[in-house]
DNA sequence: CGGCTGACTTAGGAAAACAAAAGCCAGCTA
DNA sequence: TAGCTGGCTTTTGTTTTCCTAAGTCAGCCG
């Protein structure tokens, strides 16, 4: 097979997946309200305190992630309480957990000098990783990742 | 052991893995660069037209990423041609490519109808995915990852 | 030795993101 | 029915990010 990387130029990115992704979560708030949102987090100023931005910032960015499908909003009510609000991850959004396991590893190893949530398989305790890994079932260290043309590749 | 996700007030994401991870790639552009390096790309005005940023952007976003460690710029010379110089990934900016084939899975099933790119593993040719995995070499769903405390902890 | 090309830098300005402060509204609670 | 609280929205102003356009500089090439 001719090297498509090779000829880099002659294919577009035009709808390259990591910038249609990046399109939705490409921004660090919208990532920080992910994570809080996969620690549990639901109500809005929880949200926009444990994020650290302002309210007007929060709520932009909590109903774009609705309108982009990754949260749920949908009213609730505790005992004695008015009903509220309450937002939680769709399975879209939590598809995005590998994401946020990639960045919390890459910050463990060099960007902090010990971690402060850990990650762990509920059904036997062991430290949880982000791995790639084939189809057949091998891990593949990142020097075995070859690229190769999709069919959506588009000529540029 | 108590939920401390319970108790998500009671500790800080000051030092937050994520947040750290996002201060150095927590940009579009920057994302976007490293993919075009992961791609192969190594220089100046390649990675500013494949990227689709101007010049000022490219040069200012590489150096960052020279900075931090992520590329490394060196000089180059072709044959019959002036030195020049080139950005080729450091193995610290190497570590970030699960989180770029995270982005790309996720667009891949989401974003875009037919992927560009594919990843395949050099050795058997199978499709390779981004995996979650504890090290006792169990494939952990979303649902089985728990999240425990670090030793990182800080309080609030 | 003067032009060209690659790799930038500088200057100027528009657009987006963000913060702080204040206002609004619904629905308990007193 | 008059607060009070949660969940926002509006307003105003600053900072960041990005663009275009133009300029700089080094060194090979004729």
């Amino acid at each position: 097979m001719t090297d498509f990387l090779a000829q880099r130029d002659s294919w577009s990115t035009a709808n390259c997946s990591i910038a249609r992704t990046l399109d939705v979560v490409g921004n660090r708030t919208t990532l920080l309200l992910l994570r809080e949102a996969s620690f549990g987090t639901r109500r809005f100023d929880d949200f926009a305190r444990r994020v650290g931005v302002s309210e007007p910032v929060a709520a932009a960015r909590l109903k774009q992630l609705v309108a982009d499908g990754l949260l749920d909003r949908r009213p609730y009510r505790e005992p004695g309480q008015r009903t509220r609000d309450e937002y939680v991850l769709t399975a879209k959004g939590r598809d995005l957990l590998p994401v946020l396991a990639a960045l919390r590893e890459w910050g463990d190893t060099y960007a902090v000098e010990e971690p402060s949530v850990r990650l762990a398989h509920h059904d036997c305790g062991a430290a949880v990783h982000v791995a790639l890994r084939c189809a057949a079932g091998h891990d593949v260290p990142a020097d075995q990742v070859e690229l190769l043309p999709g069919p959506g590749l588009l000529p540029s």
